[in-house]
DNA sequence: GATGAATGAGCGTTCATTCAT
DNA sequence: AATGAATGAACGCTCATTCAT
């Protein structure tokens, strides 16, 4: 689902994409190489020609995942309306892109550092990023009560940690059946709003 | 790498305290029964006179870990002081557990859809206990706000989301160095207890 | 089935019936101690107390199926009626005994020697004993045409070659199923018995 | 033990001699992927390059004992003189492939009820068109008395029955040792033929 | 006479990776 | 740019057997 046909074609291309789809499918702990060179139709080696280990094929991967939190955090950032409103609609996009791709999700947060350690920095560094621009929504929503960069950082990583939650607790099924998913969803991400809106002065 | 002298304890104990340890250090999907047994210091086998399976090694690990959690929401529902504060213990104290058991956060995410099949009900049936006590927790805090179980337990679950949040971004280490992790703890209980505190009826 | 009661209990009989019992309904590849002493209700070191090996076990039970088979040639040797009739009862008596024990013809006699390298000879010399009665009889059954016991001997071996193509034909279910079992067995019999009749001089 | 060279024929044929080797040498039950490996001079891995599984790579084993099997029955079936001398060709011919091949035969007792549901039917099939053109032979051999196919497919079986007993009672070294196996082998054959030849009718 | 705890060797199989072609 | 063949290490697990108690 939402696989985009790969327009350049390429063994390349085609990899990633068929490794996103198992991925999805069967995931992460059962991807293989085999598995994936079976799903392309070429020969194992022909994948290590494009790419230099299963690793790297991964972390290509979780790099487009984070481009795509990136993509979601600056057209939140960009959107008409007022700061909280964009923030809102940030929170909103975030959780659905959690939802539904699940398997981006595992791997970009899910997988502890130790796992990727040879995970290059950059790709941190792109992650960091997305923090940074919901940093600054964050600020905009409350400047008078964060007066700095410093304290909308924090709150921005406890907005980040309700999403995360959220989404985490779903994914891995332990939300409580007798919970209507979409009311849960709905609150939290109130209160995330709420945990910022809250700081505005009283006289708003 | 060391073998520690399990002194009295017994190779089930050993066993299990390795695999804690190991489940921190290599996660999850890196665990082996040969890695256990060799950091134990014995044979694969004899893991075996004591535990059925990987599976009902790591289960019995679940069981001790949501155990845990439960001591913790029991003492803290139990603590003198009003409801509220008594819902501020036990945010503490969970993101305390969380941090001190890292392991416990490796085996959360562990019930994945896809490997779900061969969990016992009965795991999971101990986990909601948990949740039960900190929905009733949360119902007591805001009692004419809530009206019923079916609110409170959206509202715990979104509490527990943000703890869940806050104590698996710290253990990823994917909060950034800039920010006090004290205050970021601080911060996001604040917000977690507020979300229920602001519930409550003006009037009061 | 045919599971006499072990009369004296006993540790050692009860191992017995259960290895033979497990031998039906699993197979030789899947016996193991562990199975035995489980079913048995005791530890595996408790049969150990009583068999030095699970060769050993296994040899017990062998030695058991020889003497059965020497209970029926010593019977149908000293049954009333002609030698060429008594030898068809034998014939008879252990297409019989073969199918309704496959258990034990299995480990008696598809068992290559080589996988009980240290199979005691006097396992083999109790089957030869059983060859020996064959022999007499059927020289008794053509004494004039065969004149000594060394040409009885080898028409002794062919009329046993017959019966255990049979037997071992049928329970290793290569008999066409458009074959009807009992004509088979019959026809085989009839073949067995006038492979001596037809050695008697015309003049019969 | 001693690693033969395998020169031309590549890794797949010489995996294959050396497990109808192991077969023979060790028995099916002591078969092993890693023997095989060991003994060919290549790793396991290897072998299972070309083959799927140890089950598949017996199977071919078996295809093959059959197909040899075939070519010997066909043989025999188109070469000239009567049907009786044909048939008599045929036994002898099965005979000397059985001894010159042990493994054939510890793979004919493969075919237990209970590992037959991993065989797949096409090897079956290839068995019965063996027994199919035996049929046809003993048919030939006494049209008039079998009239038909069905009673000539008992009596095939019968012969089939004989050559059995007599390949496998030698090849378990079985065979007493004061009887000649030459002698034991041709007076075989003389019944199997004879039970055929004796149906004819006496106005022949 | 009986046991619980432990073990080493082995099983079939999968894996990421390499390398000559 | 692509491949087929090969590999060593690892996996979860079972086994017959030993031995102190």
């Amino acid at each position: 689902m939402m696989q985009q046909p790969w327009t350049e074609s390429g063994l390349r291309a085609a990899t990633l994409d068929t490794t996103r789809t198992l991925l999805v499918s069967d995931g992460y702990e059962n991807l293989s190489m085999r598995k994936i060179a079976r799903q392309v139709g070429c020969s194992v080696s022909s994948i290590y020609e494009h790419f230099a280990s299963k690793d790297q094929l991964v972390h290509a991967l979780i790099d487009e995942g984070f481009q795509r939190w990136y993509d979601i955090v600056l057209e939140a950032a960009g959107a008409p309306g007022t700061a909280l409103q964009r923030l809102d609609l940030h929170c909103r996009r975030y959780v659905e892109f959690g939802l539904a791709n699940p398997e981006f999700y595992e791997i970009m947060y899910l997988h502890h550092p130790r796992s990727l350690g040879r995970f290059p920095r950059e790709l941190f560094r792109r992650a960091a990023r997305s923090m940074d621009v919901l940093s600054q929504l964050v600020l905009d929503a409350a400047p008078d009560a964060l007066a700095g960069p410093a304290r909308a950082r924090t709150h921005a990583h406890v907005v980040w940690a309700i999403l995360h939650g959220v989404v985490s607790t779903i994914l891995a099924t332990r939300l409580d059946t007798r919970i209507d998913q979409g009311a849960y969803v709905d609150t939290s991400i109130q209160v995330a709003v709420d945990s910022i809106r809250r700081l505005e002065p009283a006289s708003a």
